[in-house]
DNA sequence: TATGAATGAGGGTTCATTCAT
DNA sequence: AATGAATGAACCCTCATTCAT
């Protein structure tokens, strides 16, 4: 659904059902013959990001053997023009805001959070067992990582720096945390 | 103005002039007599805020002789119960999402990273001339320190992590970056 | 649209949507399903009395061969319990006071009272062209009806003059002008 | 008082308080230590209207040994920048669609049409006594002329034709009804 | 499956008016 | 005589939501 756009574009309050509407190219009123109201279709949006991330994830678990590359290639992930996985962040961030909690909604956030953490903390044990890597603690890196790119959002948007800039400069960071001499930046990426 | 706790709490669009005033325990019109409108109202609560900030930078530039303590109450302002500082981030956030922009609130936002990145560039510079600091550059890690700040923020926002323990993680992250031993946490904050 | 009888009895900033909404018998929001916004709705109502004018112009017009009835119809037209037409300059002189200058509505106005000039020239120069008027000239003698006519709505509304009473007053002042004799009142009239 | 500017610049409900006391340089509680209310404010200002038009009234009656002058005058009256007499028509209009009627506006806009009537009509008395004027009743020459100035006043406002362009067209109308040469445009006017 | 019509609740804002000082 | 502060009512408008078709 075209609604995710929206909503990360412009966060759950700022945006009308009838402007979803309007994009998807169909009647608002159709939008309650599918879901059961807005906030449903939040929910619906999230999990849809949400399920776009574990595809990543999985995506990533299969570059096992090559800790480094899966490491670059989920910076890469965040600054992906259109990518809605970033945008979790920002969605939780307003979602949050606005009072009425919605189950489904929290639950699929903390089950981002919660598998970000889990494939960074295999990434980082797998370096270690290699060798690759020195001096790094699994769950505080990743801990690390995942609130550092939380706060890459956030500058994108209130300060318009560039996204890339911020994720090449945090690339560097990272890297050296790892012991690591610093990587060419990589051009591939995937959409989310 | 406790209008700026209801819009950092619940950001901009979430709040309703009328809460504003229930709060204030006054009648809502009678914010009109002051404010131009809630646009304005929320420019003067972010500048607020922001002259906030700056009150704490000079006192913090106070302590110029010891960058190590300087830091430390940086990061405890973070946390203070109902500290207006670590709120800029989300103020930003959901202001800019509200799709129009303000300039005041523009302004202010980008003067309070400005100084905030000048002040932990003035502290890393200090610590390095007194050989206290190692392997540290004042710009990138100003703007490590000030975008995991905002990550924190949202961490705390979003998944109700609790604002202590995630800055606690991250004097650690910070320490250790400065080449120095993790100190005690400390107990003193200055209130926003 | 029965908006156009609030709007014409009251004025555009005296009458409410809610004051419409209840005399249509629908709820105020369902106006704004229709129309754009309470100008929109004026511009609306503006226009479907002009058009109704032109309707009425269009009817004179086939009775071209007879000029005296067409002015005769004309003016029992002002008279005409609910007619719209008349009302033009009460909607006009409100609405320009507005502030707010609507495009549509100052087109329309401009066209509705061009358009009626337009007749009341070919109604006296069809009169002449048969002898039937004597030493008028068209041109100042459309402006002077038409103003007139203003003059008597106002009177209507500011003193409560029966509209027809002054309506008489001016046929007779209208008949001589032409040279003619004085008519009967006649008593058809053309709904607006 | 200079809220009579403003009322009949933009009417009576287009003009707020704030609005007259800012123009007067005052406070807009100080109006309701002089005034009863906004009704009470605006039956002042029609009053002062009304006196200044009694004024003029008084002053042509003392040209009551020439007519034609005084006619004159009167027309160049209408036509004075900042007027406030033509603009009578105009504050009574407004007012009147206000629904609530203010009995002091009501008594002082009747008086001010009814004397303005009286003073014509003994302008053409006069003039028919000398021998001046030909074939004019004057009953409904005043009407005539008192309503028209008011039409003029309308196209004035809706067309934005130049009020001065109008009365001249409507002096060469007036003059020829009263069986004169028309005269050439007056410069000589008296400020309402 | 799809939509046009309809509505209740609430939001931001203005304004005439009052009152203490 | 003059004003700053305060308020209740009303206004225009938006939006999520429902319902008949």
């Amino acid at each position: 659904m075209a609604a995710l756009d929206l909503f990360s574009e412009s966060g759950f309050a700022h945006v009308s059902v009838k402007q979803i509407a309007a994009r998807a190219g169909v009647d608002p009123a159709l939008i309650y013959y599918y879901f059961a109201g807005k906030e449903d279709l939040f929910a619906a949006a999230v999990g849809h990001a949400v399920e776009t991330g574990y595809a990543v994830f999985k995506r990533l678990a299969g570059d096992g053997d090559d800790p480094v590359r899966t490491l670059a290639v989920w910076l890469d992930v965040q600054e992906a023009p259109g990518s809605t996985i970033p945008k979790m962040a920002r969605l939780g961030l307003d979602y949050r805001r606005s009072g009425a909690s919605i189950p489904a909604v929290d639950a699929a956030l903390k089950r981002f959070y919660d598998e970000e953490r889990r494939m960074l903390m295999r990434v980082v044990r797998t370096g270690l067992a290699r060798g690759l890597f020195h001096d790094v603690e699994p769950g505080p890196f990743a801990r690390f990582v995942s609130t550092y790119l939380d706060g890459v959002t956030v500058r994108t948007v209130v300060l318009d720096e560039s996204g890339p800039a911020a994720v090449d400069r945090f690339r560097v960071e990272m890297w050296r945390r790892l012991g690591l001499k610093t990587p060419p930046r990589r051009k591939k990426f995937i959409a989310g």
